[in-house]
DNA sequence: ACCTAGAATGAATGATCATTCATTCTCACG
DNA sequence: CGTGAGAATGAATGATCATTCATTCTAGGT
């Protein structure tokens, strides 16, 4: 059979964590590109250049696809925030904050395709206590974090009358809702203009530092 | 028929525009119970007490009652916003800054309920054109409106290096991350936090104001 | 070269859902 | 009171989708 048509796609046999993570990015990109709540599995599997079963065989079910894929790009993007803020010892305080926001709106983070993944998920929060509990454990490990240098940043420029935690809390806020105005009105907003108010924002609260 | 059975729900008839109301509270409530993703016509006019004929009757396809039902909920929030903001030529600029911020943080719009649908939206935002166009129109329309309020502001306080269109990004921003914020870690921010947040940054850039 | 564990396939299945429309019911108006 | 314009109903339809599983194929071991 097959009378040896031209593109005969050979099937590949790959380990495990291999199309289980093959299968993740063609989430996002699907979930990018149509949105949560029209991404079929055709979709992705198709967008992975697979068959359709192979999310059954490696993902028992479409949620846990998506909980795996949200697991995923919450601790891609908690991960590398966690990383920049605890830093090397050497490099001082001024320029760890600047590195966090050159991270946070930075070429890799702000890409529309990531942006959307995130906030459609988060769009869902409210009705999925799983989403809530993936998102939120990683924020609050972020919050602690971005808590633990603001206080540093305080301590070194002798600032008073500033909590670090509410502090971190609204500079966390504002970053989400520099994403969220990046992705909803993106002719409004440049990627350098976002920076730029994130700075601003540090600059008000640590003026020797920025 | 129907043997004068117990519960007999009497059929009524109403005007278009208030079956259209019902339709649009029913719809909101969904997405805030079950999702933007999985809530369906029948979830819908089951919540309004109707049958599901009467969703096509009234907005010709689904797609069109979750358009109408964004454009309900962009126009109540941002009217809202804009109106405190225009205010009464009497009341001076502190008030009209503080009463901005207790409607924006304030029992009406934080209800879980109303935030679960806001970014609901926002997270489709990314696959439909049409829901970016309705919510940027309003964005663009609030984010005037508050730049304008913000140079009164700058005017009236002598504040120099303040640029009144970034100011009024980064604190629209900083209202959006403390809404997110409130729904999906509410254990980690209370509203009253949170509105002390948004002094704390209105303080920051006009401290003779606040 | 042969064999087999198990990876990959995709047609088939059954469930869910938006939409339709023939019919029923209401009420404003004559 | 009676009537018809049109509001409301809900069973039926057809489309879409997640999931299944009998079958096919691959590659590492012998």
């Amino acid at each position: 059979m097959k009378a040896a048509a031209t593109l005969q796609k050979r099937r590949k046999i790959l380990p495990k964590a291999q199309r289980r993570q093959q299968l993740i990015e063609a989430t996002i990109a699907c979930i990018a590109r149509y949105g949560l709540a029209s991404t079929t599995m055709h979709m992705v599997t198709r967008e992975a250049g697979l068959s359709v079963g192979i999310a059954n065989l490696h993902f028992k079910t479409k949620e846990n696809l998506l909980r795996e894929t949200l697991r995923y790009v919450a601790e891609e993007y908690h991960k590398g925030q966690i990383d920049i803020m605890r830093g090397c010892e050497a490099d001082n305080l001024s320029d760890r904050l600047t590195a966090l926001l050159h991270f946070q709106l930075g070429r890799g983070v702000t890409q529309r395709q990531k942006m959307s993944v995130w906030f459609a998920y988060y769009g869902e929060v409210g009705a999925r206590p799983v989403y809530q509990k993936i998102v939120s454990a990683w924020d609050r490990a972020a919050a602690r974090e971005l808590e633990f240098l603001f206080a540093s940043v305080i301590r070194e420029g002798g600032y008073t009358d500033i909590d670090p935690g509410e502090l971190a809390i609204g500079y966390a806020a504002l970053i989400d809702g520099l994403h969220l105005a990046l992705l909803v009105t993106p002719r409004e907003l440049t990627k350098q203009n976002a920076k730029k108010i994130g700075r601003d924002f540090l600059r008000r609260a640590f003026p020797n530092h920025i």
